[in-house]
DNA sequence: TTTTTATATGTGTAATTACACTTTATGAAA
DNA sequence: TTTCATAAAGTGTAATTACACATATAAAAA
């Protein structure tokens, strides 16, 4: 198989240009660093602060149903939740029916929750308008379509 | 600072359903499992796969370079060509010029990449057929807006 | 009742990501 | 020439991600 420059080069931006993957992983990495900064005044990482607000809905979710919320693999969630827990801010309760173990966010992780959300309300806000509002909108409803692939 | 469970829930609700960060993130984690699946046969990763082709492009790129191009951090790149130097795919010269080291593909990386292409081509067109031809493109056009940002 | 199946969680391992800090080489300025 | 600033890379540490595999519980079937 035979590579010279040029197709060397096509292929290069083909794959940088066209490659879903690619591309959807390039945005994550760049707003999460946006996100992470914004959340520093709260010591919260963006993704601990996704699961911070998603543990508090409903009644104490299990870890699989939590896991299922988040379109997250259970393991990954699982190792996630051990920062949170080793500082306090959610509890897992003991096994219960079925083994399963329940979320709970900690008057801690209120507190935390609270310094955060207009933190985060602040990058929300900056985003969409360095955006502007038609992009803004139309990046939303199209990761919308792509997560509900899952 | 009181949290009534609908507050709460509204709380989860809204970082879920409005959080640009979170549902990047989400859909980052969901095409990857996609094309890392897509990718077995060629025993590469999704990101692998990227930085392979990405490291093909004009004459054997610097390591800062490289990140540049791919939006990444230089230390996650270097990181991240660990696995593919150590399975000769790739090879990073000596220090040169201001210590610059630059980045070529093996003849074997090379192999691979061509046995990669097509199954990437593949999970591509499954993806783009999944999605319909304008959410396709709407995709990768507001994907492309974000990664400007950078 | 025993066996099987479905549900739920935990661990080993490895890749991906990135900040903070350090080290080294080059070029410019004093 | 010495000093200082710039460019490039390497390391320590920790979080994020997920597959493969193991374990434990409860319900259903044989």
């Amino acid at each position: 198989m035979k590579f010279d420059t040029d197709i060397r080069n096509q292929l290069a931006n083909e794959v940088a240009g066209a490659c879903a993957c690619f591309k959807v992983r390039q945005a994550a990495r760049l707003l999460t660093r946006i996100y992470d900064h914004a959340l520093k005044g709260a010591d919260l990482r963006a993704t601990q602060f996704s699961l911070l607000a998603a543990a508090t809905v409903g009644d104490a979710p299990t870890l699989s149903h939590l896991a299922d919320i988040l379109g997250m693999e259970r393991t990954t969630l699982l190792r996630n939740l051990g920062p949170l827990e080793r500082r306090g801010l959610i509890a897992v309760s003991p096994e219960g029916h079925r083994r399963a173990r329940q979320v709970t966010v900690t008057q801690t992780g209120l507190q935390t929750l609270a310094r955060a959300l207009p933190l985060w309300r602040a990058a929300q806000e900056r985003l969409r308008a360095t955006m502007g509002e038609t992009d803004w909108l139309g990046f939303h409803r199209h990761l919308g379509e792509v997560n509900r692939l899952a």
